[in-house]
DNA sequence: TTTTTTTGTTTAAACGATTAAAACTTACTT
DNA sequence: AAGTAAGTTTTAATCGTTTAAACAAAAAAA
């Protein structure tokens, strides 16, 4: 950055102005402040042939705002996540402000890192993808009074605003489809987690199979470490399939969870649907690529983003606003995995 | 964010001395500038106790330098960025450095938007992934003198620092892989640009080809659009594999190519890797979820990350410094798909 | 004509930090 | 006793903006 700066007293002293006045024109405040025709033509034009860029921090230090949101995602790894972040930088970038990426890889710690790097450089506000453990995070956050919304993942305890899948529901579906497709013995793998999006999915899949009056087995609930999720989930399957009560469906509680899964069921030779029918959470190409296109829960992906950012700059505009929450129905892809008997 | 922030003259008031001196003090002046020690420690407490946190706008203001770096992505919904942008924010972190992310979209207009906004934000520097035509980006960066650094995509007739993959050796690879695992009509789908790391694929590719001896027919180079990508690649497959030269392996030069190349080639009911042998740019844990795990080159997405950061701390703390670049070699992983005959 | 109002512009403080230079204390030399 | 040095602390300018308040000149009202 060499080319020094070109500041508001360049502007004012080619004009033969105060500062003062350049400030007023180039904010549109000529109005108001009844800055003579004449001279706010001349500030403009200056302005203009300049090459006049407001310093950012500048106005920051003096506003105390940075137009500036922080988004806090429980992982960027997952495509997800990624597409929401694209969603989000979009919808802000729309009304001029700029957002900060972190991710916690589902942990606490790191979220509590990002969190307070992110306060001292002033963000605005927060949108967040929770990981497990940060209740805390969220009562810091209201104490202190920055404004944060949170994305696909809430504290039912907590009042926050929200923006989250109706997991329940989704996950319900799934365990619906996969009976109306012919399967009996319908399981689940999910992370082992108290969060409630995952309790929720869990919950779903229960009420499913009641419905239904297939009789749950304990042995039908694999609950998986995120760190170990490679290993654990192939325990799971093995224990699931080869047990007395052995699986004729599965459903996974989310992307990755699949992605491992599926691959394992591979190296079992396993074949979906005949032996195993499948419906997971979470989009992706991916999931077309499986020799059997895998049934999946989409999520309304832009719609959680957008609307995410929408009640953030709503807060932000006025704090004094209303709790805003807000649950979104996800759509079942039905494709080839999900279907026993082909209709 | 509510209750008003601590600052110096805080702590100065209540210490009963100036500003200066708790500048000082805090940040760890007090030997050259000789500030008695009791007061320091003082200071010390009281900043302390107070939970003092440093303004970084008016740091920034008045020293011009943010400590923030500006990420620009050429697609964040790639998962090989994602990771590239987990690693870069990891490191940055290490030396104090927020990173703000950016997505092009791989449209350079989107570039252009994105670095304004990133320098009206006033970024110390940037990382960038950049799309086709955005030459005149680099060459205003450079005219401007703000630091920056390419990585994983450069221009070879311009110098600037950059840190990337050997694209060439990382292709040639590939195609002599194929070769040895009995393939002859080697084939290869690309992107349609000028990019150089693209057109560096390809020629790897060639040089493969004649060094077997193979005589490249034009039919086995295919090039689509990246907005089109899905129905160009079918028409690309069909054509390769329907003409008089019919291919009977097919090297994808990117990650998004080959997701959708597999999903068609699903679709045609050829078979992996008898009918057609495969091998991928690009990793993703998706390529062992394919019935036929899928050869793919594996780059060294954390050693790329890390270093294309350090280039840039090293360039901003040292601006005269000498150009940096390095080309870095991506390893074959060898999977099931490119093996026509089982060794 | 004097007073008031309106219109147009400048002044100066503030945001929160950094830092060169000035100023003030002691203590030490001669 | 006066001068100098060394040690310690304050002053004040600066970064680039915003904005309340003060000011001046012209126009309107008295």
């Amino acid at each position: 950055m060499n080319a020094k700066k070109v500041s508001l007293k360049d502007i004012a002293l080619k004009a033969g102005v105060s500062t003062a006045l350049v400030s007023y024109v180039l904010n549109g405040k000529e109005k108001e402040t009844r800055v003579g025709q004449a001279i706010a033509q001349k500030i403009k034009e200056i302005a203009r042939e300049l090459n006049y860029q407001p310093n950012h921090l500048a106005k920051s230090l003096r506003s105390g705002k940075t137009h500036t949101i922080g988004l806090i995602l429980a992982d960027i790894s997952n495509p997800f996540f990624a597409n929401i972040a694209r969603v989000v930088e979009d919808e802000a970038k729309k009304s001029g402000y700029t957002v900060i990426i972190g991710s916690s890889d589902e942990k606490a710690d790191k979220a509590w890192d990002l969190l307070n790097v992110l306060i001292t450089r002033q963000v605005d506000g927060f949108i967040i993808v929770s990981s497990e453990h940060s209740e805390p995070h969220i009562h810091y956050l209201k104490e202190r009074n920055i404004p944060f919304v949170l994305l696909d993942r809430h504290f039912p305890d907590l009042q926050t605003d929200f923006v989250a899948t109706n997991n329940y529901k989704a996950s319900y579906d799934a365990g619906v489809h996969l009976a109306k497709g012919g399967y009996e013995r319908i399981g689940i793998i999910a992370y082992k987690t108290d969060m409630y999006h995952m309790r929720e999915r869990i919950r779903g899949y229960k009420q499913a199979l009641q419905d239904h009056k297939f009789t749950f087995k304990n042995n039908w609930l694999k609950e998986v470490q995120f760190e170990n999720i490679e290993t654990e989930v192939k325990i799971a399957i093995d224990e699931m399939t080869s047990s007395k009560d052995p699986v004729d469906a599965i459903i996974f509680a989310t992307y990755g969870l699949a992605i491992n899964g599926l691959k394992y069921i591979n190296e079992l030779m396993l074949k979906v649907p005949s032996d195993l029918g499948i419906v997971s959470f979470g989009q992706a190409e991916v999931f077309d690529l499986y020799y059997c296109p895998i049934t999946y829960l989409k999520q309304p992906l832009e719609l959680l983003g957008m609307t995410a950012v929408e009640f953030l700059l709503k807060k932000l505009k006025n704090p004094e606003e209303g709790v805003k929450q807000i649950l979104m129905e996800a759509t079942l892809i039905a494709r080839d995995s999900s279907m026993l008997k082909p209709t």
